[in-house]
DNA sequence: TATCTTGTTTATCGTTCGCTTATTAGGACA
DNA sequence: TGTCCTAATAAGCGAACGATAAACAAGATA
């Protein structure tokens, strides 16, 4: 019965430097738990690093502690502020900047990771989501907003402050940008083949009718 | 010691029509996985009920025939055939067409238990949801496009076909008012306090915009 | 080569999971 | 009021969960 002869691996245990396994784990537990969500168990995790399951334990004292690193790991250190700066350019014209942002954001949010362990993590509830939407509320359409108003020459913010109202309709960019990554990390399905083309278009679209609409929202 | 008098529940056993019964545990289910998601107990969802566990597994064999009828109940049972045929209704401007559909639409998908079990099956990778998807895009974003095509004065589709980018364009009407509710229940933010509003504002915002956008994909 | 530190594994704890079996009791009917 | 069907419960199974304790061994230092 030669064929029932099995390859038997021998475990090799190898001894790595504390901060390499540590990064070794979060990373993996990244992957991991942005494939199966919060609720994926540590000994498959273990399993698929390649250690046991106590292990984790040495490096991360609670499953909960794994799952706040990969929070930061995922949303806080992915950030730009110059996103903020470069929209505030008027040296180039809105609908220019607008493009080019979205260019930018999109590639540092359609990633699997990200996609899915922020709709993970809003599930949960966690603050750490509210927290982020916040930054992007504050720091991304609020500024979009009062370029607008720049652009279509309407009323300076500093005299008739920013609506919630004229935020939601700058959100409503943000979605369709947004639920590209939706569409393709969490339900797989096709996504457009060029992406810059349609953002250009989505941009184009919105900057070419937000113009009256704006202006009855600000003066209205 | 007066305080620590503690009503006792006496337990008591109710004994209902089955059909009742299926349909308590069918809609306790719903309210619950919609809250915590599908990998939540039975035994909590039996406590929530006010009835036994086991009680659970005489009228659902196993916990994903439980899952089953919950995404029947929520998706399947909620589409209107009607979206269509009056997407399509040429007596009426197509502007004011779709105010009204994704007003109706609004209705249907602005809920709790709707849009969390949609993440969630999505995050799972359910069948159900893809097609579900596949559904909004062959029957509300084709027709939304064809009329597009008609109202700007554009090619037939039936000699020049709907391509790919024209239905990501329309996924992006979708997408922002889709977003809302994805705001609203899945990170509880403060959604636009008037609905009508918004939605008559986006897609004033599209149709306003989407013209050139579209020449430009159909005749570029 | 012997020693020591500590990264890693083996074995296991207490709990909770989906699900089953055996028993109890509600309520329509005679 | 007594009978009977079956809705409902009580008790518990094996497996898997997060987490722990004790034993082992890799590799730097002497």
């Amino acid at each position: 019965m030669a064929d029932d002869i099995v390859e038997i691996e021998t475990p090799v245990r190898r001894r790595l430097p504390p901060e390499e396994r540590e990064r070794q784990i979060l990373e993996g537990a990244i992957r991991y738990f942005a494939e199966v969500g919060f609720d994926g168990q540590t000994r498959e995790l273990a399993r698929r690093l390649g250690i046991t399951q106590p292990l984790l334990f040495r490096y991360f004292p609670t499953k909960d502690d794994l799952i706040d690193r990969v929070y930061e790991e995922v949303y806080l250190k992915r950030w730009k502020d110059e996103w903020t700066r470069e929209l505030m350019d008027r040296s180039i014209p809105l609908e220019e900047r607008l493009v080019r942002y979205y260019e930018d954001y999109a590639v540092t949010i359609f990633d699997y990771e990200w996609m899915r362990i922020f709709m993970f993590s809003g599930l949960k509830g966690e603050p750490i989501n509210t927290r982020y939407l916040k930054l992007v509320r504050e720091r991304i359409l609020r500024v979009i907003c009062i370029e607008l108003r720049h652009s279509f020459g309407l009323a300076d913010p500093a005299q008739r402050p920013v609506s919630p109202d004229e935020i939601d309709l700058a959100w409503s960019l943000h979605a369709a940008i947004f639920y590209i990554g939706v569409r393709k990390w969490i339900y797989y399905l096709p996504a457009p083949d060029d992406l810059s083309a349609f953002i250009r278009r989505n941009v184009k679209t919105f900057f070419g009718g937000a113009g009256p609409v704006m202006k009855e929202m600000v003066e209205g």
